[in-house]
DNA sequence: TTGTACGCGTTATCAC
DNA sequence: GTGATAACGCGTACAA
């Protein structure tokens, strides 16, 4: 079965320091009925052995890996990338390590991962993933996994949700534009890009509705270079509006197509990004955007989850809410 | 030991479907000695009951769990989520999960991580961290691990390495730029930034002592806010120079700082990026950069990973040579 | 084709 | 304080 031998196993450490593999099994653990003269004896027979204990056995033999997946539809946006970056702060400390589940926006992949996580035998579960619905999370809950919701309201036995309060914000900004602005309103639309900008979607037609105002929605490709090339199109017969982007990068791409068509920002072509990240500060001219720190909303999600795990009291529902910040893409 | 007994094994599926276990375990690894008909009928009540195999008890007994460990100093630069995404992108095709083990740019931490990266059983681990040093790596080469290492010269058994090339293009960048151009030209210095851009800085100053030139070197810090605050202190003062940053958003900084400054990029102040990513081509003014796609060096590493474990034939060692873009943060 | 029995490395419950 | 020993869930020779 294995050709190579070579991992050091307890048993070699017992025998090697003439004690039984319980007795090391405690020094381990840092069990304290253990005489200080073998634990010591132990402790360098451990050193000269190179032993460290193996998680899989560990795991095996006390249900609980130190592992926590963490399911995401990509890791390559910035803010994604952020969220992460709060997540392993969190999980560091905790001794915790994450695994990786990536959708790549596929709801099949997406289920594929949801039967990956129940096998890898994770202790819990944080799901920042659009492609997942409910079902799916009633599922790896229905197999008792603690999970952290992020941006879904699940409510079930160990499970957790984090919410985004971007309606509000945007409604709030559209309606204070109708009373200052004229231009016309644009909502840039993505295929695959989950619940939260289709409920942002809406709440930006709703408000349009209410108010009995026109508005225009552009279906846009995933990418800078795709959307700055459409935009440098349109932007031939279309010389002002105000156009609401998913995250940064997008956004720059309208604005770069703007200015680049000779046309003013944020006089002529005003344009808001809705995840903003530290870019929105970074690209000139400054991003107008709705602000939401996605490493506090990582470490949040990974509190919760620890939480969760230690059967701590808590708030099983904790909402994020966005806050619109005013930079120099808008006007108002 | 385990007060809560749910989760279903392969012993219920056995019993269930009135065969043993063996049977089922052939039936889950699509062993194709087995009748249609068990197969069938064993496949049935595994769907009945929910069975999902145990990776823990599994990685045991196979002695191998389709983990690799990926080590990185932060999950928040984008350069490195970009090269988590070509990671991902190429471990889901082969069937791997990514354990994610962070330094925190932290000498202590990186030692942990070799610890846990032991411990927690991967099949093999990417080292993408200037805190490790030789002497690590062979630590946890020395336990049978398949490594690649990614920015840092190895030579061992299943070891594969991935060398960055960036030397050579930044010192043809300067000299090119000697002959054409007339700015002083500066270094930022990161702390903690580790050995890369050490080499690279060594390149820089070995490059003007080659060709008589004086330079100056900045320290700086890691963030985008403080450099920017910095250099508009800087700019008060100076008002030329040719500076190379780490990465696009220090670059940005400068960059930004000397617009805001009444400066002109690039007449008065030049900018080079050294790690550059899309935002290279994003911000305005465009910045120059040395280009290696991270994405794709990721999927190679994950690729040399898998040929690795899976004993191919494969040169142990690849380079990528970066490639200097010319945007518009410098004049040639 | 199917079943038995053992091993994977560890923890935990007993005794002593 | 310490040592057997039975789990943990699964793979796999070997036997049937």
């Amino acid at each position: 079965m294995k050709n190579i031998k070579d991992r050091v196993t307890i048993y070699e450490v017992a025998k090697a320091s003439g004690v039984s593999l319980a007795t090391v099994s405690r020094v381990i653990n840092n069990n304290d009925n253990v005489t200080e003269t073998t634990r010591i004896k132990v402790q360098e027979t451990i050193r000269r052995l190179g032993y460290k204990p193996s998680a899989l056995a560990r795991g095996l033999a006390t249900n609980r890996t130190t592992n926590i997946g963490i399911v995401i539809p990509n890791a390559n946006y910035v803010y994604i990338a952020n969220m992460l970056n709060g997540m392993t702060d969190e999980a560091k400390d905790k001794g915790y390590q994450l695994t990786l589940f990536v959708t790549n926006h596929s709801k099949d992949d997406a289920l594929q991962m949801v039967e990956k996580v129940i096998t890898s035998h994770v202790d819990g579960a944080i799901i920042f993933d659009d492609e997942l619905d409910v079902e799916e999370v009633n599922k790896l809950s229905s197999y008792k996994i603690p999970l952290v919701v992020i941006n879904n309201n699940v409510i079930a036995e160990r499970v957790a949700c984090i919410n985004f309060g971007y309606e509000h914000a945007i409604r709030s900004v559209i309606n204070s534009y109708f009373e200052k602005g004229d231009k016309k309103m644009y909502f840039l639309h993505l295929h695959h890009s989950g619940r939260l900008l289709q409920r942002i979607e809406k709440a930006f037609v709703d408000t349009h509705v209410e108010a009995m105002r026109g508005y225009g929605i552009y279906s846009i490709e995933d990418s800078y270079r795709q959307t700055y090339s459409d935009f440098m199109e349109i932007f031939k017969s279309t010389h002002s509006g105000y156009f609401l982007a998913h995250r940064d990068s997008l956004a720059a791409a309208v604005l770069n197509a703007a200015i680049d068509s000779g046309l003013r920002v944020p006089q002529d072509v005003e344009v808001l990004s809705i995840i903003g990240t530290k870019y929105a500060s970074i690209l000139r001219p400054h991003i107008s955007s709705l602000h939401i720190d996605l490493k506090e909303v990582g470490a949040k999600a990974m509190q919760m989850m620890t939480d969760l795990l230690g059967e701590i009291e808590m708030q099983h529902v904790h909402k994020f809410e966005s806050t619109f910040v005013k930079r120099d893409s808008t006007q108002y």
